[in-house]
DNA sequence: TAGATTACTATACAAGTGTATAGTCCAAAC
DNA sequence: GTTTGGACTATACACTTGTATAGTAATCTA
């Protein structure tokens, strides 16, 4: 990607690397080299490698409030739209899958990326439950819950089963569904 | 568990680190010091970092082949002797969730922890299926799968579900279940 | 009791980490 | 035209990492 400017490349290779490798296992430098300039340009743009990461989570939160919100407001097409960017920028959910299933807990900090992810959610429900979009019956919190599980449940655990499928000489397209449900 | 030789007491502090904080974030000296020994001694034991990591990988398909085999040889039964074993060793939970899907193509390398777990449950499933505890009309990779599925599927959600809940600020008990289903 | 494994400690080393610092280059502001 | 400031490079520093090595204490074997 050598059109954008550094600044936007290296948010942009940071979240392709920390999404397929892992954070940790991304070196400051590595990034540096993948977006094509020096450490001292990243520091120079973040700060700090946890600066980086702020930046990098804030751009994904903004992709899915996007999602969510651009478009007609029916349950039905929202979660399509999310699917959609969830397909084109599969970077996004890999970096998802970490940072909420490996560390919960920092994701919870206040500028971590599942405060802002819930925050938004909230938001986003309270909308539809004005709009007639969302039943007012059901508790707020619950139906925040499910909307991110819809989005994230069977992404989550993808690798799992296609490993273990994949371990069993199996051919993808003959993989049983995923399904994931809140009762 | 100061009880225990030191060997073994080494396997267990890594597990538990491990599967707490992630193989990368726990260093040979942190085990070490929560082992109550040198760095020296868990090289000694283990060779290396990864040496440490087989042992404490292969201690956990023993567990797992433990809870599947001894005892009543139905489904019902397997499911709940797994369930226990995994209700007693939380961080054989966490350590499992981690490699398999932080790493998937590591725990998939020749003896790697996913390797190991699928040739144990296809044996398994054999045995079932010659004992009659299990349908022949399914394929045996089908019901593999649909066997560590059932084991891991809804335990390896679990911490986004929880991270999200707690962060509605809802109490644990009135969290819904979450049900992981194949088609 | 002598000898030899094994359990264990102590220390040193090279490589990699994030970050601080100093400096160069270049465009816009005045 | 000079200056100011942001984009950018280069380098050095303190720290952590895994591991190699050398040595000591303990335990077993003959």
């Amino acid at each position: 990607m050598p059109e954008a400017v550094a600044r936007e490349r290296i948010r942009l290779v940071a979240l392709d690397l920390f999404g397929r490798l892992g954070e940790d296992r991304v070196s400051m430098r590595a990034v540096a080299s993948a977006a094509g300039c020096t450490v001292g340009l990243v520091q120079h743009h973040f700060g700090s490698k946890e600066g980086l990461r702020i930046a990098v989570e804030v751009e994904i939160v903004e992709q899915f409030t996007d999602a969510l919100s651009q478009g007609p407001g029916d349950r039905a097409s929202r979660d399509a739209r999310v699917a959609e960017m969830f397909a084109q920028r599969p970077e996004i959910v890999s970096y998802l899958r970490r940072s909420l299933l490996d560390r919960p807990d920092r994701a919870r900090e206040p500028d971590g990326i599942l405060t802002r992810l819930v925050a938004m959610s909230r938001d986003q429900v309270q909308i539809m439950r004005h709009s007639g979009h969302a039943r007012t019956s059901a508790s707020e919190e619950e139906q925040v819950l499910r909307m991110l599980t819809r989005a994230f449940g069977v992404l989550f655990l993808e690798p799992m089963v296609t490993a273990v499928w994949g371990e069993l000489d199996q051919p993808d397209e003959t993989r049983p569904d995923l399904r994931v449900t809140l009762t």
